[in-house]
Parts: C-alpha cells; sequence; structure tokens
DNA sequence: ACTTGCACTGCAACTCGTTGCATAGCTACG
DNA sequence: CGTAGCTATGCAACGAGTTGCAGTGCAAGT
C-alpha cells in the first residue's frame, strides 16, 4: 500500500487534518495518488495506533473542531525507509483504452465522442497544471531540495496530460469517418 | 469494474480459457488493464452464472483438460452498453512518483537509483512494444475496424512509455549532482 | 425563512484485487 | 532419477478502496 506514504509525504510538508489531506490529494499530490476522504481517516487512524503520527485536538470558533496530525520519529524513519525501497513499475490502467480496443463490438462513433470528452478534461487539467507551474515556479532552475521534487512531479503530470492529448488526438482522428473531418 | 469488460473484450476477439486470457492480459491487453489468473478465474464464474459467456469442456491428452469460455449473445449486448457508457477519466497512480515528492525526505540518491532503474524497465517495455508495432503493423494507413482499433491502443502504449522515459531522464538529471553525471 | 454549501469527522457494507496455497500430469534438463 | 517448469483450475483469507449514510454548526445566497 501506497496511500500511508502518500499521507506521510504529504504530512511531511505540512501538519494537517484529515479533511485538508483529502482535499490536497484532489490537487499537488492527487496528480499521481488520489483517496476519498473515507478512505484517508480510515488509514489515519491506523497509522496513529501504528505510532507513526500523532494528532492535537484543535477547538476553533464558528467551525467544528479538527484534529491536526503530524509526524512522528517513528513516522520519519518509516518514510526514510520506504523510500529507499524498490517500487514495482505499476501497470497503467484505463477503462477508456479498452473501450477503445473493443470499439468495433460496440459504437465506434460514440467511442469517438467519449474521446473527445477525455481529450477536453485532460486538456483543462494540463491548463491548470501550467498555470500552477507558472504562479508556483517560476524559476525553476534555482529549485533545490522539497521544492525540487514537487516540481519534477508536476513535469511528470504535465508530460502525462500532453501524452494523452497526443493521443486522443491520434484516435480521433483515426474513428472519425474522413468525410466529416 | 471494467476487468469484465476487458475480458468481454479479449474474448470477442478470440474464445479462450481462463489461463490464456491471464497469460494475454500480461501482454496486449494488458498494456492498459492486468489482472491475475485467480481474479480472472473468478470473475470468469460469475460472468458465466451471469449468462455473459459461456464455456465448453475440452479434453486435451498430454495435457490438463480445460474449460473454453466464448460469449453468449447477451454478453455481447452487455458489451455493446458498456462501450457507448460513459467513462471517468481515471486518475494515475504511481508509487515513483510519490517517492520522487518525497525524495528529500529519504535518500535523494537512492531515488535517482530507483528512477533509473525504472527507465531501463519502460525501455524494454517500448522496444517489446515497437517490434510488436512492426511486426503486426507493417501497414497502419491500411487499417480498418478491430485491427486498426489494435494498432491505436498500441500507439497509447507507446506514446505512454516514451513519455516515462523522457520523464525518468529529466528527474534523474535533476537528482544527480552535476559532477556525477 | 429556506436551502445550499462548506468545514469536519466518522461508521458500515461492499467490491475489487492480491497473496498464499493446493492439485495434477506432462516435459525437459542435468 | 529427481527436480524444475509449464499447462490448467480453483479455494481461502486478507487488504485496499469505494459507496452510502450520518451528524453538527456556521455562512451566504434567494
Amino acid at each position: 500500500m501506497a496511500l500511508e506514504h502518500a499521507i506521510l509525504v504529504s504530512l511531511a510538508e505540512r501538519a494537517s487534518t484529515g479533511y485538508d489531506l483529502a482535499r490536497r490529494f484532489d490537487k499537488s499530490i492527487g496528480q499521481f495518488w488520489t483517496a476519498t476522504h473515507q478512505q484517508v481517516y480510515k488509514v489515519l487512524a491506523r497509522m496513529e495506533s501504528a505510532g507513526w503520527i500523532a494528532s492535537t485536538h484543535v477547538v476553533q470558533d464558528g467551525r467544528p473542531d479538527k484534529k491536526v496530525y503530524d509526524l512522528t520519529a517513528d513516522g520519519r524513519a518509516e518514510l526514510r525507509e520506504w523510500i529507499a525501497q524498490p517500487a514495482e513499475p505499476e501497470a497503467a490502467r484505463s477503462d477508456l483504452a479498452v473501450k477503445i480496443r473493443g470499439a468495433s463490438y460496440g459504437d465506434p462513433a460514440a467511442v469517438a465522442v467519449e474521446v473527445r470528452r477525455h481529450r477536453a478534461a485532460h486538456a483543462e487539467r494540463l491548463e491548470f497544471y501550467l498555470t500552477n507551474e507558472k504562479r508556483e515556479f517560476p524559476d525553476p532552475s534555482a529549485l533545490r531540495g522539497h521544492r525540487l521534487h514537487q516540481w519534477l512531479v508536476l513535469r511528470g503530470g504535465i508530460g502525462l496530460e500532453r501524452g494523452l492529448i497526443d493521443w486522443y488526438d491520434e484516435v480521433v482522428a483515426a474513428l472519425t469517418p474522413k468525410g466529416k473531418r
């Protein structure tokens, strides 16, 4: 499982509540790992009883109380160890790719429409990443340490989105009858 | 769940045994969907009782008996319907990306080594895909129907691998101290 | 006044997928 | 002759992740 470790990385960057972590998994870290808030709370509870993280109860006014989690020494050690260990090259999963492959057993035109829709969604995400990059990392050559690493992962996301968009364009062109282009 | 539908696509292309499907998930279809044989057998059983597929017991000599599965009319209908339905743009998951992001909380040099290893694995897979493409699709412009769709998915895999390799190169360069390059 | 939305936490039930194990006969290698 | 590896199927137990539901209290729009 890597969710635990993704959370460790997230908490190493900044102590946070479960709610906050769940939202961050929709954004920066979420590029390469996602989780719903239920999953986050569940895993946080397990991690706390394992002693990797510790929580502080914070009373707020005008808002519900919250529990802020932070790494313990054990958590830091665990993170260090996990990072040192080899990871398996993971396999991609894509419903859409399966649909493209099976297009002739359904309606190829409908698949093309679907691919266009995904293209638009990924173009939007690419825009979002590029805007982030400009705002947060205006001078990449000066980056070091964890800021550099964050930027590198963002670059990965950007490359991935670009690759997908190119591919979708290729697919749409191939699936659209020539008269209709 | 898409494994069921990935299997439907696979069986639409060719009637197969569970064992055979599991191996094919390591190759062509496996680009965008994988499954272990246990998972395949489990899902096949469920699909058969749902009436999507039917099996024929085949006695072999010198080898264990096998069960060859093929689509039923219901299975074809289900596949057609599934293909017509919209799919959610799926989120990527990558342990390695999380490790890159967390590199400063561990050993960045060790992460660089790991990235190099993944780069090599993906370069190998890229080679494999390119060889396949040359052998199976020597003249892409002439492709139509399910052969075209297969080729398109292969193109997606090729683009993905290329994108990853480029990214890994970028990451290795950034994580390797300048003196050691 | 009413509803919608946000901040915040969590339980319960479920599905999907992995890991480990079991079985069985044939082939090929040293 | 023994052992490793392939073809072939499957069960049992577990872990990871999703979906649905539940509750509180404030702010802001209609």
